[in-house]
DNA sequence: TTAATAGTGTCTTTCAGACAATATTAT
DNA sequence: ATAATATTGTCTGAAAGACACTATTAA
């Protein structure tokens, strides 16, 4: 058909080596108070028993979706219902540098991925060889998803300020003193307790009260605290800004 | 070798197939103080005649290599020095939907663009069929790739705020005014010229100084303006919001 | 009882935005 | 001369950040 014969006219053969479309997932979560991202341990050549990214090939499927069948598979959980479908999942940027990958040419597609705490990968069964690792622990990984995950964790801190990202991370309800935790947790600072609530509040629709109040509060005493769910605010204005770090990236 | 034999084993063979990968351009321009895009016009089938983005398949090179090789032939610019090596080029997102392409798998890594006033692709010579257009008078486009200028406008207009990416639409120097003209064009709206002004000068690192003043003033008077070059930095603190939108997407 | 936390109040500083004023230049 | 523009000054309100205070609860 003439739409074939075009498309065959309309590059340069030699120039089209063959190319291969994947995925790769920073899958976030915190754990213990710390951000930890999901890392699965390479079988086979090239970086066997590196850890790596989980991630593999495009099927018949749009990339949003092969990211989240990637992400089921490595973790173990079942989409459809259940803690699948509150994880956040956006595209973060493409790598395709030839040579990343000595096999061939590779293109891989990052997603970025903010789950509440999941239960720990093994458990899911067939599912081995995956684990939440903390962030600041991670050490070489394979191909070049050291530069994918640091892209990540660069993205996750900046849509903590201007969207209302933070509630991905947590419960469907939560205590602010929990979200002030994730901040904490990804912006790797403490966050002055007294502001930050009165912050939260005060941005339209980032948070609504339940009306209900914790069963119990904190290991340490204290009041208990008042329960909210996310808003339905889509970005936060005014924004939640990072404590000043060194203005301005010179 | 082994790392071959595990490649081959690593997939579904029969979910592998065949995947082109292709860069598309959104490069934004300002003439005549109007936000305008660089767009092609199509030969071949599907959808000959109509518009599209300039782009075409990645080779061996890296992919922003590609972009910047397919903004050169389509503008007829030649890289290497000019015009081409102040263009700010940057990853937008990747488009990968089956069937966005009805000849093939095609994956499509946008790119987005930030040049000054670039002279009329025509005049280049053998790259023809491509012009500028006003973004708000695009019609459709082939394939998605409105959504994908939608997306760039969107990045652009966000960038605008947090980032000194204006001085990539003017030249070396340039006055306020015309600082403040990008921003008008971009975002769509007028800018108070006081505030403007004061605004721009009190962010660290925005814009420097040249010590020299216009040697014309306006067309229809005022003073000689003072002229700046763009600053270091690469991160405006404060950013400079745009005037309150319909607060928050809800 | 002690120590820690939740939630609120207050004050200072910074900044955005409205508005005004003055000097300068093309027509 | 007129009108438009560049630049600076002033004022108000919003908001961030520092700090203080009270009430509440686990241990």
């Amino acid at each position: 058909m003439s739409g074939e014969q075009e498309f065959l006219d309309s590059y340069d053969p030699g120039a089209f080596a063959p190319v291969a479309v994947t995925v790769d997932v920073v899958a976030l979560t915190i754990r213990d108070g710390r951000l930890h991202v999901l890392l699965v341990e390479r079988g086979g050549h090239p970086f066997a028993g590196w850890r790596a990214l989980p991630g593999g090939f495009v099927q018949e499927e749009t990339l949003d979706a092969a990211a989240l069948r990637e992400l089921a598979e490595e973790t173990g959980l079942r989409p459809g219902q259940g803690v699948l479908d509150r994880v956040h999942l956006e595209q973060l940027r493409s790598y395709g540098d030839p040579g990343r990958d000595r096999r061939m040419r590779v293109v891989s597609v990052a997603y970025l991925a903010f789950a509440p705490s999941l239960p720990d990968p093994r458990a899911g069964g067939d599912a081995s060889g995956a684990f939440w690792v903390p962030v600041d622990e991670v050490g070489e990984l394979a191909f070049d998803h050291a530069v994918i995950l640091a892209d990540g964790l660069d993205r996750a801190r900046a849509k903590l300020e201007y969207t209302p990202l933070a509630t991905a991370f947590v419960g469907d309800e939560f205590t602010i003193a929990e979200l002030r935790a994730v901040y904490a947790a990804v912006w790797g600072e403490e966050l002055h307790a007294g502001n930050f609530h009165r912050k939260v509040l005060s941005v339209p629709g980032f948070v609504e009260s339940t009306g209900e109040t914790a069963t119990r509060a904190g290991e340490r005493g204290g009041p208990k605290p008042r329960l909210y769910r996310a808003g339905d605010a889509r970005l936060l204005h005014p924004a939640l800004l990072r404590p000043t770090r060194e203005d301005g990236v010179r």
